[in-house]
DNA sequence: GCCAACGTTGGC
DNA sequence: GCCAACGTTGGC
């Protein structure tokens, strides 16, 4: 199983909007990039990841489980863009912020440090355990 | 195929 | 609200 990240902004869909949705999950759609995309292709079944808020929050706020392998994107008639399912699995007791990643030598080689931009990451098996502790996740 | 222009994103 | 960074687009 792999590990990812899910960037979003919470004003145009947050953790709750997510969590709304419950098991049925909801496309990851809009994401214009092509570096997003093909890890999006890579992701399989069951693969977990973490739910970022940028913007005000920049927090890792919660945990979600693919629940669809990548698809073509609903919000376009564009074939390039494809994206996955998601859906939540549990919130992180307490938030990691972008302040603690950043503060983490062993974090600090995350995308979400070196490239901020890009909104669906890989995350390392290390990395992903490491923030599962911060936030108070049983990995 | 290159490169400049532009729009978007996200941290501060 | 500003600004820097980046990726995409479009003209040549």
């Amino acid at each position: 199983m792999k590990y990812w990240l899910f960037k979003s902004e919470p004003s145009t869909w947050s953790w709750d909007d997510q969590v709304a949705k419950g098991n049925a999950g909801e496309e990851w759609d809009g994401v214009r990039n092509y570096q997003a995309r093909n890890f999006m292709r890579e992701m399989a079944l069951g693969d977990r990841g973490f739910f970022y808020h940028s913007q005000s929050e920049k927090a890792v706020v919660g945990i979600v489980e693919v629940c669809a392998k990548a698809h073509p994107d609903s919000t376009t008639d564009d074939d390039r863009w494809e994206c996955v399912d998601i859906r939540a699995v549990e919130p992180l007791a307490s938030p990691v912020t972008l302040a603690t990643i950043k503060a983490r030598p062993e974090l600090a080689d995350m995308p979400l440090v070196r490239s901020p931009r890009l909104s669906v990451q890989p995350v390392s098996a290390s990395e992903w355990q490491v923030i599962c502790q911060l936030g108070g996740v049983e990995v």
